[in-house]
DNA sequence: TTCATAACTTACCTCGACGTAAGCGACTGA
DNA sequence: TCAGTCGCTTACGTCGAGGTAAGTTATGAA
């Protein structure tokens, strides 16, 4: 079932707060700036998440050789057509989320 | 952040197969039938996510004192709203997985 | 008196996600 | 000659998710 494989994906520790901080820099940052925009991130781990995202076609990497390098990263439409549900996501989470913590408390009461 | 929160959760092998599969089940359902639902999963497993969806209030877990035991659970009202940002993931993947899957193809034969 | 039953729990193990820290390559400016 | 810059990679260690298999409980049926 592909939603499992995507849920993996998505459901990692890093990936949609890539993405999403990459659409709010304007759909295109450098490394770097994606470092200033997901705080607490490691290198190793953002390097490794936007290579993931390069490998499924969800943003693209593009190099410029320069010393220093300077290397781009831009969402692309399939990118941004993910982001749609995941907003959905993201609402549910902001609209429902007090009610779980509840739920958890009420339930560790007891 | 709430979302990174709620995406651990539902990003993790079974949570959202289990909800799924509840509601396919018409909202309510045995551990057994459960277990027939969601093929691939141990006792381990379905418990400790029933049991994580009953702490958080998306699944209300009933047992009956009887021998051999009985129990059912039911999706709640909270359990039943996730569903539909749930939809659109599965959605989107429906739509675009293929997409995901040729990008990896192109970016692995290089 | 042994067996089967449902719904678990417990013990044990493996494997990969993730964190930390350091190194690297190629060049520029001091 | 040396330090600084950027975008990484490498090495190493930890921790927890998840798999497998067996045990548990109470009772009625054979």
């Amino acid at each position: 079932m592909a939603v499992r494989e995507l849920l993996t994906k998505i459901g990692d520790k890093w990936t949609i707060l890539v993405i999403l901080s990459l659409d709010l820099l304007g759909g295109r940052a450098r490394f770097s700036e994606l470092e200033r925009a997901v705080p607490g991130i490691s290198q190793r781990m953002l390097s490794s998440t936007l290579k993931n995202l390069d490998r499924d076609g969800l943003v693209i990497r593009e190099l410029f050789p320069e010393v220093p390098p300077r290397v781009e990263y831009e969402i692309t439409a399939l990118g941004k057509s993910l982001l749609r549900p995941t907003q959905g996501l993201v609402d549910w989470a902001k609209a429902n989320w007090e009610q779980v913590r509840e739920a958890q408390s009420k339930h560790d009461a007891r």
